[in-house]
DNA sequence: AGGTACGATGCAAACGTTCGCATCCACTCG
DNA sequence: CGAGTGGATGCGAACGTTTGCATCGTACCT
C-alpha cells in the first residue's frame, strides 16, 4: 500500500505537504503542487479513507435510506444520489429499511456515526430516526418535518394541473384513489386536489381509499370510483392505475372512453400499457442529486444555518392516452353535457 | 462521542478488555464480558469504524458495483445484497457506473481500498476491473470469469425449458431475439438455446440480432422475426418482448395468436401487460445474497482458496398469456400443419 | 540596511481502535 | 511446598492521515 510517506519521499517533501497539496492545494506553491500530484500519480496513491475519517472526522461518504431498493421510485433516487455522491467524491451507504420503521431507525442509527450526513427517503418513522442521527445533518426527501431540510415534489401544483387537464377535457366530477394512511405524500395530494377544485370552481371532488399503493389496491378500488359517478380519476400512483384499467375493463367499460385515468410518478410501465397513461412526473433522479448537494452545502456550513430550506422539484403533467373527454350523458346535469369549448 | 475508554472506566476494566470483549468474546471471562457489553449498551456506545478499519485492516463494508441503478434488474440485486449485508452487519457501498467500462474500473478502484470485497454485476470492462481491486476479493454476478468466483443464474436450463414449453405448444421454429454484442448473458442464452434445439431435434432456431435491450430494440426486431417464419420467439429481455409485441399489434397481428412470446428476467412489466408475458424467472434477490455470503466466506479463507467456486442459480419459465399453439397453416411445411397431440 | 510580515513548509501530536507481548494470578502437579 | 502452566487482563505501539504550531526564507517597508 502507497502511503502519504511513500509520495514525500518521491517528491522530496515531507508528508505534510503532500497531505496539503492534495486537499488544500492553494495553501501549496504551484511548483511543489505540481511535483507532488505528478509523484501520487505515479505511484498510484489513494488516500486511505479510513485514516482521513479518524484524524479528520469527516467521512468521505453519506448515508441513503430508502424503505425499498426494488421500487423504481426509491432506485431512481438513488441513482441520482448516487451519481452526485461520486461526483462529490463522496461513498455512498445504501440501506434498504424494507418498510419497517424499527430497521430504519436501526439503520440511521447505524449509519450516523460513519457518514457525514443521511439522505432519509420516505421515512416511516421520523421522529424516531431523526432523534437515532444525533445531530448529524440530515435532508428528508419526499417528506417535510419543520425545521429539517427537504426535498420533495410539487404535488399541490403537480394536482392543479392534472385538475386543470382534466376539466379542459370537460369533466367536472373526478375521484381520488387514495394511497397509504400515514403516507405524507398521499397527505398533501389530498390537501393539494381540494385546494384544485376549490379554485376551479365547478370541479367536484370525491376522495376514496386509504388503499394499498399496489396493484391489488387499483383492482379494490375500481368499483367504488364507478360506483360514485365520477368520469375520471387520479390515483396514488401508477400501479394503482394499473390495476383500477385492469378491473374497469373486466366490468365491461373503456378507458379512456368511459373513465379518464391519470396516475402519478410516471413510473417504468407508465408509458408502456395500453393505453399509455396519463401520469405526473417529478424527476427523481435530480431529487436524489439535490439531496446530496443540500446535505454538502450543509457539511460545509457549521450546522443548522440554513435550517429548514426545502427544495421544491416541480411536477409536469404528461399526458397520454388515458385521459379523454367524457361520454356525453343523457340523463346527468344538463348544463354538464356538451362538449366543452371553453379552455381554462 | 463515547469510546472504549469510556467504557472502559464504567466497566472498570482496561480498553484492551473492552476491544476483546465486543469483538472477541471467548477471550474474555465471562463475568467481565457481561459488565464490559452492559457497558457499553449502557453509554449507548457504538465503535468507530474508521478505526478499527484503520487498525485492523477489515472495513466492514462491502462494494457493490452495478450497471444501472434504475434498472429493476439490478435494484433486485442490490435489494438482496443490502439485506444480507446488513444481516451479517456489514456496511454496503453502491456504485452505479452507468453502464460506462471506464467509470466501472474507477469505481472498482476507489472501492477497492476501503472494502473487504466487491460484487461486481454484469461487468462491462471485466480485465481492467478485476486488475483495479488489486486481489482485493471479487465476486462476479451474471458473468464468468476463470478463476473467479460468480453467481450466475442457468441460463442453458432456462433455455431449454422455454424451448420445451413452445415445444410442446407446438411450434417448430423459433427466433431468439439477441442483446447487446458484448453481454455475457446473451451469448450464454444463444449457446443454451442451441444446445436445446439439437437436444429437442425437431426445433429450428433463428438467430438474431445483436439488438438494444430496450422497448427499442423489440420495435426493430419485430418484422426480422415475423418475415423468419418463425411462430414463436424468445427475447433477450423483457422490454425487448414489450416492444416486438407492439410493434406486431401494429403489423395487425395477434399476440399469441400469430406469434407467440417469451420473454426474458420476469420484470415488473411482465405481468402488467395484456397478455401477461410468459418469461425466465431468476431471484435476483437471492443471487445478490448469494454474492454477499460468497465473498464474506471468502474473506474469512486466506484467500484463494475457494476459486472459481460459482453459484448457479435456477431459472424458472413463468408461464403467462403471452403463448399459445401456433396457428394451424396451410401454405407450410405439411408435416408440421396440424395442432400438436404429443407433448414433450 | 534592519525590522517586520507573510507565505511556504516541516514537525509532531492526535484521532479510536486492535493486537503482540508482558504481567499477574490461581491452580496443579511433582 | 515450590515450580510450572495457562488463562485473563493490562500496556503500549501502530495503523495513515490531518492540522496547529514552529520555523525558515524572502520580500517589502521604512
Amino acid at each position: 500500500m502507497v502511503t502519504v510517506h511513500d509520495v514525500a519521499r518521491a517528491a522530496g517533501v515531507s508528508i505534510s505537504t503532500v497531505s496539503r497539496a492534495l486537499t488544500m492545494p492553494e495553501r501549496v506553491a504551484a511548483p511543489t503542487r505540481d511535483r507532488v500530484t505528478a509523484a501520487a500519480r505515479e505511484l498510484g496513491y489513494r488516500p486511505n479513507r479510513a485514516a482521513s475519517v479518524l484524524r479528520a472526522g469527516r467521512a468521505g461518504a453519506i448515508g441513503l435510506v430508502v424503505p425499498d431498493l426494488a421500487n423504481p421510485y426509491f432506485a431512481a433516487i438513488a441513482k441520482g444520489a448516487q451519481a452526485r455522491a461520486r461526483e462529490r467524491g463522496l461513498g455512498l451507504f445504501v440501506v434498504d429499511s424494507d418498510e419497517d420503521p424499527d430497521l430504519e431507525t436501526e439503520a440511521v442509527a447505524g449509519l450516523a456515526p460513519q457518514t457525514d450526513g443521511i439522505v432519509l427517503c420516505s421515512p416511516r418513522a421520523v421522529e424516531r430516526s431523526v432523534e437515532a442521527l444525533e445531530g448529524r445533518p440530515v435532508v428528508l426527501v419526499n417528506h417535510e418535518v419543520d425545521g429539517l431540510p427537504s426535498v420533495v415534489a410539487d404535488h399541490g401544483a403537480g394536482m392543479l394541473r392534472a385538475l386543470e387537464h382534466l376539466r379542459a377535457l370537460g369533466h367536472r366530477r373526478v375521484a381520488y384513489v387514495g394511497g397509504p394512511e400515514r403516507s405524507w405524500s398521499d397527505g398533501r395530494r389530498r390537501t393539494g386536489l381540494r385546494a384544485a377544485a376549490v379554485r376551479l370552481g365547478d370541479v367536484e371532488l370525491v376522495e376514496l381509499g386509504p388503499h394499498r399503493p399496489q396493484v391489488a389496491g387499483g383492482h379494490a378500488a375500481a368499483d367504488l370510483v364507478l360506483a360514485s359517478g365520477a368520469t375520471a380519476v387520479v390515483t396514488f400512483n401508477d400501479l394503482v392505475a394499473v390495476g383500477l384499467v385492469e378491473r374497469v375493463r373486466v366490468r365491461g367499460l373503456d378507458v379512456p372512453g368511459d373513465l379518464s385515468v391519470v396516475g402519478c410518478d410516471d413510473a417504468y410501465v407508465a408509458e408502456l400499457l395500453a393505453p399509455p397513461l396519463t401520469t405526473l412526473r417529478t424527476d427523481l433522479r435530480s431529487a436524489g442529486r439535490a439531496a446530496v448537494d443540500h446535505l454538502a452545502a450543509r457539511a460545509g456550513r457549521s450546522g443548522h444555518d440554513l435550517g429548514d430550506a426545502a427544495v421544491v422539484l416541480p411536477v409536469e403533467l404528461v399526458v397520454r392516452g388515458s385521459t379523454a373527454p367524457p361520454r356525453p350523458t343523457l340523463h346527468d346535469d344538463p348544463d354538464d353535457d356538451a362538449v366543452p369549448t371553453e379552455d381554462t
